[in-house]
DNA sequence: TGTCCCGGT
């Protein structure tokens, strides 16, 4: 037989050479790592290449192959009442738009349906908008409206004739983002676009531009833009929902735009709720002056939500309340192309045992047969994976394998990818793989899917699950569980295949498997503890929570365990009304557990609140502020810096001890960060929050302004530490365990059994009892945040 | 005795 392909050749090199340098039993196609033998035998030969590809498995074209690729340039004709209308406002005041960017503007899809969507939001209040990737719909559709006669502020007058007051409505469009960077980077784009400057902190306290007005702001959390005379404003999701404590109205904005609906997280569900509730309401508070709605989806499944904002789905239980509802709104629609390269999907003709050992594979098949660059860019590799375990395994395994190649195959370079990782090292999966004879090879999780873009990518491969986490509240538990992906997911990760040219895309699992997915994921309301989101409505006025209107509402047993926990909480009186006490917890950027603990700290029988503050600064800055340590090497490196950090008592005067020592530190606080492995950019947060944390406290005079930092350290005394632990169980009372005769630990509240958490610094020891903050099965029953406490403090915390 | 999908106020 001779070698007629040239991957062949490629292949037949490396293995002579494999087999001298790993000496892996006489059989040069077994790959062998740790306690795992993977074959690659058959599967690298001729005769298994002839039979694996497209031939016998279905294909599938993905998202809109006919759209031609090559940019058109439509003609724009904007009809007479348009130019009438616009040529009433002087040419001085409005901005006329950057020309550098006019022509890209131009060419993106949305630009010719420009005086649709004008029209449409003309005649009526509320419009769906479905444009997929590329559309331009993020940044265009503020643009298209700002001007508009509606979008206008107005001066009108509130109230019945006793106590009138006249109040300026509307002028500003909002558009709602899930994510800061989303936001902020499409501030900077659309400022740009619109050629007026982006400065000023709240309009303008920093000394440059101070007074330059501008078209386009943001307001996210620790960071606000919005220079005086903002029309376009982005913001996150949960920002606009804080807005609404104040402003219930929403009265300085004539619309709000709410993008990337179908990633349906619990504040965009709780924001439509209360705009769905503004649009078919009266009006009386914006004194009879509409609110715009634009709602879009990069996915065409809206149905629901068309149904959901005209008031033709209510699924809420009949009260007087839903039977006096007003008819609904009619609402518009509108779907517009993407542009989109197209992808073919393969499947696998059978189901795959193992994972790794197909994604291995797949990932030298392609990199043996496809070319390094085309025409379009690089063809670089993006691999999903579940977690950061499976990660780690796999970049064992591809480089292991690489490294055995001859120096005839290009040569790879794999880069992890998962929330987890430094900022530095996520940077460098996005930069172009250096060297030309080198194909970039990314390993992710679900962060790729909506939260990053990896460019360069033409391959994807998929391995069909993600990790998903859903709340038991019959449990008072959460598991964190490896479950498949939903159709809407597969489709979305396959797209990322297609963002510079045309793409190819690899599904580790069968055809049959793909048809039987679910369309769309369960939305996060049906999945978390919905505690925050009821105490969140009761703060907003919603009386009777179980009829607020919700796209997917959560079963009645949910919203009921919810209203009893915040009824133990304080938060809620007998009546089910908000108490003081939950008036000041909603006012805190943290869940109510720990909003409770705040206020306990303050009150003089634990008056800790500066050492409170700083523990849930740690623990809510994110996943945990101490990374994990690879190798034993580094461990007992690590091990001795670490110890001057933890505590007996447990995490929670571990972190105590931490942030103390490094406000301590003064000369360089990244270095110091370094040594003990601490996670840099989660203790800036860290920062971050207790700055805020503490502003919030001496706002509402819970305490004095506190001293300025650096304070020197000194440890917290034994009796202090106990007080801090008390406090604590003021909001987590309930998540308690003793320990049992067999040396397990039994929870107060249910009777489970948990396992102390290999992060916690209680790992493998034996407390009487301890109290744990977090709650998550995931291998086992795993108890995290965990400190020793003492059995009769629990009964004490119950009778309260 | 051995570990963590992604966001947000």
């Amino acid at each position: 037989m001779t070698c007629s392909t040239t991957s062949h050749l490629k292949f037949t090199a490396p293995r002579t050479k494999m087999a001298k340098k790993r000496k892996l039993d006489g059989n040069a196609d077994v790959v062998k790592i740790g306690n795992k033998t993977i074959s690659l035998e058959g599967y690298l030969s001729k005769k298994l290449k002839k039979e694996a590809p497209a031939s016998d498995v279905k294909d599938e074209r993905i998202q809109n192959p006919d759209l031609p690729l090559t940019e058109t340039l439509p003609t724009v004709k904007s009809d007479a009442e348009d130019q009438q209308k616009s040529s009433k406002i002087p040419s001085s005041k409005r901005p006329a738009g950057d020309p550098e960017y006019l022509k890209t503007r131009q060419s993106l899809p949305l630009w010719a349906h420009q005086d649709e969507i004008r029209r449409l939001l003309r005649k009526d209040d509320v419009l769906v908008l479905v444009g997929e990737t590329g559309s331009g719909k993020s940044t265009q559709v503020p643009q298209f409206l700002y001007q508009e006669e509606w979008c206008q502020k107005k001066r009108v007058r509130i109230g019945s004739q006793g106590r009138a007051e006249e109040v300026t409505v509307g002028g500003i469009i909002a558009i709602t983002q899930p994510r800061r960077v989303a936001a902020t980077t499409l501030a900077h784009r659309v400022s740009r676009e619109a050629g007026t400057p982006l400065t000023g902190e709240r309009g303008g306290s920093d000394k440059k531009g101070a007074s330059s007005r501008g078209l386009v702001g943001y307001s996210v959390r620790f960071d606000h833009r919005v220079p005086p005379g903002t029309r376009i404003k982005f913001v996150t999701e949960g920002m606009l929902l804080q807005e609404l404590l104040r402003d219930p109205h929403l009265r300085q904005y004539s619309a709000i735009v709410v993008d990337e609906i179908h990633e349906r997280s619990v504040d965009v569900d709780l924001l439509s709720g209360f705009l769905k509730q503004i649009v078919s309401g009266d009006k009386a508070g914006r004194g009879g002056i509409p609110l715009k709605v634009v709602i879009m989806s990069a996915t065409a499944n809206v149905e629901s939500i068309k149904k959901f904002f005209s008031g033709a789905d209510d699924k809420r239980p009949q009260t007087p309340a839903t039977q006096e509802a007003q008819p609904g709104p009619s609402v518009q629609y509108l779907q517009i192309e993407g542009r989109q390269y197209p992808v073919v999907a393969t499947h696998t003709p059978k189901p795959v045992a193992d994972i790794q050992e197909t994604l291995l594979k797949t990932i030298f098949k392609l990199h043996t047969e496809e070319p390094l660059h085309d025409k379009y860019g690089p063809n670089d590799i993006l691999a999903f994976l579940t977690g950061q375990e499976e990660i780690e395994g796999a970049q064992k395994l591809i480089e292991e394998y690489a490294a055995t190649l001859g120096p005839k195959v290009p040569k790879i370079k794999v880069f992890p990818l998962f929330g987890q990782l430094s900022m530095e090292a996520q940077h460098e999966a996005f930069q172009p793989v250096k060297g030309d004879f080198t194909r970039k090879i990314v390993l992710a999780t679900n962060i790729a899917e909506t939260s990053v873009t990896v460019p360069g990518v033409r391959f994807v491969v998929d391995c069909g699950k993600a990790k998903v986490k859903q709340y038991r509240p019959r449990l008072g538990m959460e598991s964190l569980l490896a479950k498949p992906i939903s159709k809407s997911s597969a489709i979305q990760r396959a797209g990322r295949a297609g963002r510079e040219g045309p793409g190819k895309c690899f599904r580790l699992y069968t055809q049959e498997t793909y048809d039987d997915l679910q369309k769309t994921d369960l939305p996060e309301i049906l999945r978390t503890d919905v505690l925050g989101a009821v105490l969140t409505m009761k703060a907003r006025g919603i009386d009777d929570v179980l009829s607020f209107p919700l796209m997917d509402p959560p079963e009645v047993e949910s919203v009921e365990k919810a209203l009893l926990h915040l009824h133990l909480l304080g938060a809620l009186a007998d009546d089910g009304s908000i108490t003081e006490t939950g008036r000041k917890m909603v006012m805190f950027p943290v869940t109510a557990p720990y909003a409770r603990v705040l206020l306990a700290a303050a009150d003089p029988e634990y008056d800790c609140l500066l050492e409170v503050i700083d523990i849930i600064s740690c623990i809510t800055a994110g996943d945990d502020i101490f990374m994990q340590i690879q190798s034993e090497e580094v461990r007992e490196e690590v091990e001795a810096f670490r110890k001057e950090l933890s505590r007996r008592e447990g995490d929670l005067l571990t972190y105590l001890t931490t942030m103390q020592l490094y406000v301590a530190e003064n000369t360089d606080r990244a270095q110091w960060c370094k040594a003990r492995r601490l996670n840099v950019r989660n203790m800036k947060q860290a920062l971050n929050i207790r700055k805020q944390l503490r502003g919030l406290c001496v706002k509402q005079g819970m305490t004095k302004q506190p001293a300025p930092d650096p304070q020197p350290f000194s440890p917290i005394s034994p009796e202090q530490a106990d007080t801090i632990l008390k406090c604590f169980l003021k909001g987590f009372a309930l998540k308690t365990a003793m320990l049992a005769p067999d040396s397990s630990y039994v929870t107060a509240h249910g009777k489970h059994v948990v396992a102390i958490h290999p992060s916690s610094v209680l790992h493998g020891q034996k407390k009487e009892a301890i109290m744990f903050l977090e709650h998550v099965y995931t291998q086992k029953n795993y108890a995290k945040k965990v400190s020793a406490i003492q059995a009769a403090w629990i009964a004490e915390a119950l009778e309260q």
